[in-house]
DNA sequence: TTTGAGCATGTTCGCGTTAACACGAAGCCT
DNA sequence: AGGCTTCGTGTTAACGCGAACATGCTCAAA
């Protein structure tokens, strides 16, 4: 083989194998009439260039369709300007309401993000993704996962990579950013306590998620601060089903009159039973969620639930880590995002007692 | 040669603002006692090493921590393993799903995924992720937006850059791979046609949408070719708000006995509404929505809908990407992923006419 | 006039990696 | 034995960029 390439056009597309690339600095630069250092600066906006000189380079960049090799330049600068995110299947709408806004929030910091999925929850799975993460071009990362499958992951991270947890309370080495949990909690059962309901169920997330845990945690402080009775947890995980089958048996028992659902979707399938069991709601039971979804709202009947500041949890994350990545602040905070009551038409006062 | 020996520690990390890297092949190629070259012939899996070279460069490469520059890597190579995809916020679940299985795919494929946000669906921020993509280090593209915001926009992306569209059939240079909207919507309208039904109402999707136009003609087309009446369209924009406004101008209407709502959360909506003006589903009104979202089996009445396969449409996307990244094929094809319906408890017979 | 400060621009070099080639040591054929 | 291939390994160069330094020019102060 080898072809002694003779013809040597300047164009590298090759019929052969060849990886066609684009046109460099030094392409623009003889256009141009420049050096290619002058192109470096015109491409990355320093001021001190004559504006004749600007121009004629920008008129050469447009001509030939040049754009800067980001490779190079990260390989020059050490620096990739991105951010990892490590997140289970987006199946939660939770997580992805997070990533929305921390995919804004980044690329208004200049950032672009790299995603590094996790199609199964396993410490496996978690073990490839950060691997994976190891030979990402990435200045830090973004952790959108159950805290403890980190911690009982024997992989580490490189070590001088900065790092942001959201989502769940790990006590740990990485900052944390997270929706109050427990205030939120505390709210929707408070909110049933003071329409006069004796006392609140409960329909609660996998016990493998801290978010669920803090959710269940600060129902039955909350309880207990009121001096209630504290009925047993019905455990679900996250999905309508599971809301669902809680719903059957809660609906048996003639004493509930009000349920807190750990979040919208539970709440939804809860309904769903509450309906075909004949108990009418807010009538009889009243139900309260948690994450106040878009359709939330639109739930027959309408859904009180806690709405979550999404967005202001993506860009803290994304303001901590940026800071972190520029040395700035290294310390681990932990940062969390207060809810708030959104009253709706799935709840009202507690029915006459029989 | 020469080291300079005296302070020269090689750790990088100096005191002043210096950039801390991490160790390279060099230094592992100095631990292991071999030269550089052999590490990469490791690092990059060749077969063509001795098993005890090679066990000692791992020795090395796990006990200073090694972990490949993937920027060098990319300039070296022209390849970036990367691919960029572009979409407006996640606000609709078929976006997320879509991108939830394309992520998948494309990890599979040895390529992670850069998400570049598009936070208002006007053709000026579309402009402007396209400007972002030019200096974002892809292999190529996959946009999700719907098709005519890409034709208006007259920004265009590098002419070399591999682009595969989802999710809005454009007749034009690039590849589709899109859910097969009329087969779905046809299968819609026919389902509640056999129960006995005489029309069909529509709610639609938005105006700009190609997915929502598609289905609309479908549905069109389908009552026409059954010699059926074709009631006014509902126009709505994909929200459970605008399925609740569409609902209560319907339940007005003692003639609508069957009603395609264009997604699943538009049909929640609609549930709610008749729910509210005591029209009871399926016994005077049936339902079908497009989607199957996860909820969808908790609505109340459990929806009958259009199941997408998403997984599929991901797959499909990456698969044709990764070929046209690798000049494998290069022809503009359209790929259509058939739907299927899922019978649920939203539909039932006609009532009969009084 | 001399000196030097300020500015636009050019030149050199190395970031970490891998393709291409070079080389010596085997093993296998005539 | 001589020539051939195969195999493990080393050497060199280049990918595109930008920091650091060098150059030459202009203008103001001494």
């Amino acid at each position: 083989m080898a072809p002694p390439s003779q013809g040597s056009d300047s164009q590298g597309s090759d019929s052969a194998g060849r990886r066609r690339r684009g046109p460099s600095m030094a392409d623009v630069a003889r256009e141009a009439g420049v050096s290619s250092q002058t192109v470096s600066r015109v491409s990355t906006g320093r001021t001190n260039v004559d504006d004749d000189t600007r121009s004629r380079v920008l008129a050469a960049m447009r001509k030939l369709g040049y754009r800067p090799n980001s490779a190079a330049r990260a390989l020059r600068s050490g620096q990739f300007r991105n951010i990892g995110i490590i997140m289970f299947t987006l199946s939660s709408f939770g997580n992805i309401r997070t990533l929305d806004s921390i995919a804004i929030a980044a690329a208004n910091a200049g950032y672009s993000i790299t995603l590094i999925p996790v199609p199964h929850p396993t410490q496996g799975e978690v073990s490839i993704a950060f691997t994976r993460l190891g030979e990402q071009a990435v200045d830090g990362v973004i952790i959108i996962i159950e805290a403890h499958l980190i911690d009982e992951a024997d992989i580490e991270l490189p070590a001088e990579l900065p790092v942001v947890v959201v989502d769940s309370s790990l006590d740990s080495r990485y900052p944390v950013v997270d929706t109050d949990q427990a205030q939120g909690a505390r709210l929707a059962t408070e909110h049933l306590l003071n329409l006069g309901h004796r006392t609140v169920w409960h329909i609660s997330g996998p016990a493998s998620s801290y978010s669920a845990e803090r959710r269940r945690e600060s129902w039955s402080r909350t309880l207990l601060a009121a001096g209630r009775d504290q009925p047993p947890v019905i455990e679900g995980d996250w999905s309508t089903d599971a809301g669902y089958r809680g719903g059957l048996i809660l609906s048996e028992n003639p004493d509930v009159t009000a349920v807190f659902a750990a979040n919208d979707q539970m709440a939804l399938g809860l309904l769903r039973a509450l309906h075909e069991c004949g108990r009418s709601v807010p009538g009889q039971i009243s139900v309260v969620g948690f994450d106040d979804m878009q359709e939330s709202s639109s739930f027959w009947p309408p859904l009180t639930t806690v709405h979550q500041e999404f967005d202001e949890v993506g860009r803290h994350s994304v303001d901590l880590l940026v800071r972190a990545i520029k040395q700035e602040a290294t310390e681990a905070t932990t940062l969390l995002v207060p809810t708030r009551l959104v009253v709706r038409a799935s709840t009202g006062p507690a029915p006459q007692s029989t």
